[in-house]
DNA sequence: GAAATGTGCAACTTAATGGTTGCATTTCAC
DNA sequence: GTGAAATGCAACCATTAAGTTGCACATTTC
């Protein structure tokens, strides 16, 4: 089964490779640790405390927005984010397939050895 | 406890971006996926089918090996990379608790509508 | 030892990222 | 309706990233 799984993998590529980089930014990553309590905040309040500008914040959230890791809703004048945590839980399955993989590997170098 | 959960993330937030913008490339997802079947590879084997340079991959090896999801080692005169599944399971448990904090958020407001 | 193989290093180009500032626009509050 | 608040858009700058080419260097192999 290891060339299905490595199959798997690969197939998910593009579309986990995208998330993974949207994810590679402190300041994206705090935006998603401060949105993961299920809260909808505004640009402002999100900008609020961090040592950006409002417009730098807004950039780094049209970037989750895009790998959809985060969903926007006009209000009014202001625009609410919000966590949408599919695209996250994905990774986690690719990192359990990755995992798996290397445990597999594991368990046949050491049965290789114990023969 | 969500405080707590928060702070977690946050305090692993410099070392997860790291390694999330390490993954976040095809080319580097490609090579861990190559990788993860716990094959020791030099840099001419993993760049062969490749529609890049080796020395592109080359690069990208470093990157990995910056993010220490892969080591490499000295084999004469070429040099073997191998998978160092540790970041990448570590990367598991951020979203984990980003799931965590989710799914609780969720459990808040199920109640609330309920009651 | 000469040729071939596997890397490393440096310079360079192009494109993408992260950030800023300034201004226009919509919406709310009084 | 005037003013303040919340955004969006565009232009711009500086830095990094991704990729290439060319060459030098070490290690096999014959």
């Amino acid at each position: 089964m290891a060339a299905s799984a490595q199959a798997r993998l690969a197939r998910r590529s593009p579309r986990a490779a995208t998330v993974f980089a949207a994810l590679g930014d402190r300041t994206r990553l705090a935006l998603v640790t401060r949105l993961c309590d299920g809260s909808r905040c505004s640009i402002a309040q999100l900008s609020d405390g961090q040592p950006l500008t409002r417009q730098a914040i807004s950039k780094h959230l049209r970037v989750l927005e895009d790998a959809q890791i985060v969903r926007s809703e006009r209000a009014g004048r202001e625009n609410l984010y919000v966590l949408n945590p599919q695209p996250i839980a994905d990774l986690g399955n690719y990192i359990e397939l990755v995992s798996s993989q290397w445990d597999a590997a594991l368990s046949r170098l050491k049965a290789f050895v114990e023969e």
